[in-house]
DNA sequence: CGAGTGATTTACACTGTGTCAACTAACCCT
DNA sequence: AGGGTTAGTTGACACAGTGTAAATCACTCG
């Protein structure tokens, strides 16, 4: 592979990719490559060389999304936590910040993958990490004896995750239009009396 | 535009949007025209005839969804539940009963709406009527003395809806594999302690 | 210097959409 | 029965976007 940038520009990959992050963005999954190229000042057969395909396109972009992102003080937020109800409002809280900024990549390519099997390996791994921290968490509230015993750890780590998904947050957040703080607020609540024990119900 | 929506023979018409829906599912939204065309036994043109272009023939498949759809035993049981988890298990088997027969096209309409206005109005407008019933069920709910005090009307029932949504069906049921009496049960519980007041926790 | 390589330009084959015009087969009607 | 409308067919074509290929340029480094 090309993992070595050679003349002085920022790399060309890179250029592209943001590019690529912008136009669909802009224009959601029909996005030209000939467009790409033009935003990122290249040829189109650069597109090509660098990714193969439309799809070797995607793909990286999906895979370059973590670089963009910055997460840090959410995440930190989600691992200071003192008590169930904090850390469950710290998760939507990183929750609503994360796909705030992987929204435009998110509406096309959550459905995208479905024609494309490699873009679909690609998307489920992002999110297969997604998943991981949930279970997490829902690890760490049931060793500290806050999860409800109506609960298993796996039930309770997939639905947190389910229910936190894209979807339900693009309905209240956007088409609905709850703000961040109603979404955090509203959500942490319902999540707090589903999944905990009695005693954390004050706030 | 056009929109000769009554063109013809409305056999052909729901001949060449059976053949969109299979097409659909097998395909996905990368289908073709002509294909669509021969599935029905109908040339290309009879198709442009009908729908005008490729975004007129999926508002028409969104449009035409609801009278493939067979819900009469599911949506019955919604309507006579005796109290308030009762009306949530059989909210959610409605739920899961109709994504399933859905999921073809939703995959794929989901997500295409976003580059097609026209599509997405259509979808929307679906989708509103999801909004609706799930609404009704809250009011119910809440005129029951069901709903507890922590919510308003508003805020349950758009949280239900979303969490009810695509994404979370099928991140759960296809996703992480459950069966439908796995999800219909867990979300059930899910909601009935979110959303319910105490003393119907037993169940 | 020359070798290597990233990138450009130009050209072309292929596929799918959308449009158009001419033809056909049915039905309807006084 | 013949004339007009209606529904559909056939075949051709323009257009756009993807993907491939070959010749060439430009810059870097040994």
């Amino acid at each position: 592979m090309s993992t070595d940038r050679s003349y002085g520009d920022p790399s060309t990959r890179v250029r592209i990719l943001d590019a690529t992050w912008q136009l669909v963005a802009e224009q959601g999954a029909g996005l030209k490559l000939s467009d790409v190229a033009a935003r990122a000042s290249v040829s189109r057969q650069a597109v090509y060389l660098h990714f193969g395909d439309r799809s070797g396109l995607l793909v990286a972009l999906v895979q370059h999304m973590d670089d963009t992102l910055d997460l840090a003080e959410s995440l930190a937020a989600v691992n200071t936590a003192p008590d169930g109800p904090a850390l469950l409002e710290a998760a939507m809280r990183l929750n609503t910040e994360f796909w705030s900024q992987v929204l435009p990549i998110a509406q096309v390519l959550e459905a995208a993958r479905h024609d494309d099997d490699a873009l679909g390996t690609a998307w489920r791994d992002r999110m297969g990490f997604r998943q991981a921290v949930f279970r997490a968490m829902v690890d760490t509230l049931a060793t500290r004896g806050e999860l409800d015993e109506d609960w298993s750890v796996d039930d309770a780590a997939a639905t947190l995750y389910a229910v936190a998904h894209f979807d339900t947050w693009r309905e209240l957040r956007l088409e609905l239009g709850w703000s961040n703080d109603h979404y955090v607020g509203t959500m942490t609540r319902f999540l707090r009396r589903a999944l905990l024990k009695e005693g954390d119900t004050n706030r």
